[in-house]
RNA sequence: GCUCCGUUCGUCUAGGGGUUAGGACGCCAGGUUUUCAUCCUGGUAACACGGGUUCGAAUCCCGUACGGAGUACCA
C-alpha cells in the first residue's frame, strides 16, 4: 500500500471551508504523508449556480494556515491538471459517451417539472419515486430505453434538452468494502439511475469524480459520510469503465455540541466558538464569520483537536505534533460514529499548546496586540510580564486582560472585593504601608518582602489585612501573580502612587 | 416513508467473549498559591433496550428504539 498512495481533497467552492472539511483534508494529508504519498487538491466546481468566487482561495489559505498544504492542485505541480473541474469540462463528455456506447447509460428527456410531478405523486401515495429503468416507471419516463432509436436521434437533433443517466444493473447484490466501516451490502434494485451528465453540458459530481480520480491515479478516497450512499454508484461506475477502483473510507460527521444534528455555523454563533478555520466574509451579505485563527487558536492546537475528533491512536496520548500525527495515523482507528464537538476541550487543547510556548515566543505574538491598543513599551518589559501571567492564559488574547495593570494604573476597583477587603481602618494602614515602601532603599523582591512582612509581623495583624488591600490597590481586583513580583515590575514610584490612588478613592467615599 | 450507516460516563474515547470497564475534557472536593489562575491529589459518572448463541456477552447474531446521512440536471 505504501507505493503510490495518492489521495485527494475535493471540496466544492460554495463557501468557506467548514471545520469538518478541514478534518477530512487533514485525514487525507496524514494518510498521504504516512505512506509517502501525494495529497491532491481538486476543486469540484461543476455546479455553476453555487459557485462562490473567494471560496477557492479561502480553502487554499485555510490548508496553508493549518500547515497541511497540498502537493498537487490549482497552480501547483500540475502534472495531472488542471485541477478545477470547470477547466476539465471537455474531458467528461467522451466518458459519458463511452458509457452510452457500452450500454451502461442512456439518454433521458424528462424535464425537471415532469420529474417533480412524479415525485409529488409518489409522495402523495406514501411511496418513493425512484428513477429506475427496469421497473416501476416503465412507460412514464421519457428516455432512450423506451423511445425508438430514431426518435432519440431526432430529439437530439432537434436540440431537445437531455441528460445522461447511469443504467443501474438489476437484481444484483453489491458487496462493498469501506476502510473504516467494513463490508456493506446493497441491493441494486433500491438504487436509482443517477444523472451523470447534465443538460448544461457539465458532468455531475458522480461522473466527474470517478473520471478525475481515475485520471489522477487516486489510490484512496477519504471523504465525508454524506458520500456513503453514493458508494454503490461509484463502484458500479468503475466497473462500467473497467477501471480499478480506489479504496474508500467514509468519515463520520462532526456533530453540534448540544442537541441533535451536524455542526453548523449557527451553533458556533450561539455557543461562541468558530466553525471555520479562518475568518470569512460573505461577499454578498457582508456577514463575517469568525475563524479559529482570529480567535487566537494555534494552528497546531486546531489540527490536534481535529485529529482526535473521530480518530485515536489507541494509546493515551492526546497531544500530538503534526509529525507525530503523521506517524500515528491509521484509517482503521477512525471511529464509525459521529463525534460531538466540544468547545471546552478545544480550549483545553489550545491552553496546552500555549503553555508549551516560551515567554519569548508569546511576546512576539502579544506585541502586535499591544501595539493595536496603543500601548508602546519595552519588549523586555513585555516579556517579563508575559512570563508572569502566561500560566493563566488559554489564548494569546487572554494576555491583554491578564496583564493590563502592568501597563496602566487601575481605574476602578472590584466592588465585591472592595467591600470585603477594604475596611474602616484600611486607609490608615495603607498610608503606613506607603511609608514602609518609601523606606525600602534597595527595591528588590527580597528587601521588599522582608521589610513589608517584617512590618506586618510587628503590627501583629494578619497578612491578609495588608496584602489583600494592597493587591486591590495595585491590580484593581483580587487576582494576578505574586504581589512582590508586580511591585518590582511597576517600580517603587508607581507602587506608591497606586496605593495613594486607592486610598483616595476607597477611603473617602 | 424508503435505503444505508451508527449507538461505552454529560462530551471525546480505550477495550472486540472472562477487566475492580481505562484515559481525557467538564463538573465537585481537598492541597499548593495569604489572591485568582495554573499545578497536584481524590471523587462523580457509561456498555440504549429486548431476545438469542455461549459455561460465560459491553464484546458475536437478530430485532426494537434512538441518532445520523442519503433520497436533486448540489456537491
Amino acid at each position: 500500500m505504501s507505493e503510490n498512495v495518492r489521495v485527494r481533497f475535493a471540496p466544492s467552492p460554495t463557501g468557506p471551508l467548514h471545520m469538518g472539511g478541514v478534518r477530512t483534508a487533514l485525514y487525507n494529508y496524514l494518510f498521504a504523508k504516512k505512506h509517502n504519498g501525494t495529497f491532491v487538491l481538486r476543486i469540484e466546481d461543476t455546479d455553476q449556480t453555487r459557485y462562490v468566487a473567494n471560496a477557492e482561495q479561502y480553502i487554499i489559505d485555510s490548508l496553508e494556515w493549518c500547515n497541511i498544504p497540498f502537493d498537487e492542485g490549482p497552480g501547483k505541480n500540475e502534472k495531472y491538471g488542471p485541477y478545477r473541474q470547470s477547466e476539465r469540462k471537455h474531458l467528461y463528455k467522451q466518458y459519458a459517451d463511452e458509457l452510452l456506447e457500452k450500454g451502461w447509460a442512456y439518454y433521458a428527456f424528462d424535464t425537471a417539472e415532469e420529474l417533480d410531478a412524479h415525485r409529488k405523486d409518489h409522495e402523495a401515495n406514501g411511496k418513493t419515486f425512484i428513477y429506475n429503468w427496469h421497473n416501476r416507471e416503465k412507460g412514464r419516463l421519457v428516455n432512450s430505453l423506451v423511445l425508438s432509436k430514431d426518435e432519440v436521434q431526432q430529439r437530439i437533433a432537434n436540440g431537445d434538452k437531455y441528460v445522461v443517466r447511469f443504467k443501474t444493473p438489476q437484481d444484483e447484490t453489491l458487496i462493498l468494502e469501506d476502510e473504516v466501516r467494513g463490508t456493506i451490502k446493497i441491493d441494486t434494485n433500491t438504487l436509482d439511475d443517477k444523472v451523470l451528465f447534465k443538460s448544461d453540458g457539465m458532468p455531475t459530481y458522480h461522473l466527474a469524480n470517478i473520471v478525475d480520480d481515475h485520471l489522477m491515479k487516486i489510490s484512496h478516497v477519504i471523504r465525508g459520510e454524506e458520500w456513503l450512499p453514493s458508494l454503490p454508484l461509484h463502484t458500479l461506475l468503475y466497473k462500467a469503465f473497467e477501471w480499478e477502483a480506489p479504496k474508500f473510507a467514509h468519515l463520520s460527521l462532526i456533530l453540534k455540541p448540544v442537541g441533535k444534528g451536524k455542526l453548523s455555523k449557527r451553533d458556533g454563533d450561539k455557543l461562541g466558538f468558530p466553525v471555520f478555520p479562518l475568518e470569512y466574509t460573505n461577499e454578498k451579505s457582508g456577514d463575517v464569520s469568525r475563524g479559529y485563527k482570529e480567535d487566537g487558536y494555534f494552528a497546531e492546537a486546531f489540527i490536534n483537536l481535529l485529529a482526535l475528533l473521530g480518530w485515536n491512536p489507541g494509546t493515551e496520548q492526546e497531544l500530538f505534533s503534526l509529525e507525530e500525527l503523521t506517524q500515528a495515523f491509521d484509517l482503521t482507528r477512525v471511529s464509525k460514529s459521529g463525534a460531538k464537538f466540544s468547545p471546552d476541550k478545544a480550549k483545553w487543547f489550545n491552553q496546552q499548546y500555549l503553555q508549551q510556548k516560551s515567554a519569548e515566543e508569546l511576546t512576539e505574538l502579544f506585541l502586535p496586540i499591544l501595539t493595536r491598543q496603543g500601548i508602546e513599551t519595552d519588549k523586555n518589559y513585555v516579556q517579563n510580564v508575559v512570563a508572569l501571567v502566561k500560566e493563566r492564559a488559554n489564548f494569546v488574547n487572554d494576555l491583554t486582560e491578564l496583564s493590563g495593570f502592568f501597563f496602566s494604573n487601575p481605574t476602578e476597583y472590584d466592588p465585591k472585593a472592595t467591600k470585603k477587603q477594604w475596611k474602616e481602618n484600611t486607609g490608615e494602614l495603607m498610608t503606613e504601608l506607603i511609608a514602609v515602601v518609601e523606606g525600602i532603599e534597595d527595591f528588590s523582591i527580597e528587601n521588599a518582602q522582608a521589610e513589608i512582612k517584617g512590618w506586618i509581623t510587628s503590627k501583629e495583624i494578619g497578612f491578609g489585612k495588608v496584602m489583600q488591600p494592597l493587591r486591590l490597590s495595585l491590580v484593581g481586583k483580587l487576582a494576578g501573580p505574586d504581589l512582590f513580583e508586580i511591585m518590582m515590575m511597576i517600580g517603587k514610584e508607581t507602587t506608591i502612587q497606586r496605593i495613594q490612588n486607592a486610598i483616595a478613592s476607597l477611603s473617602n467615599a
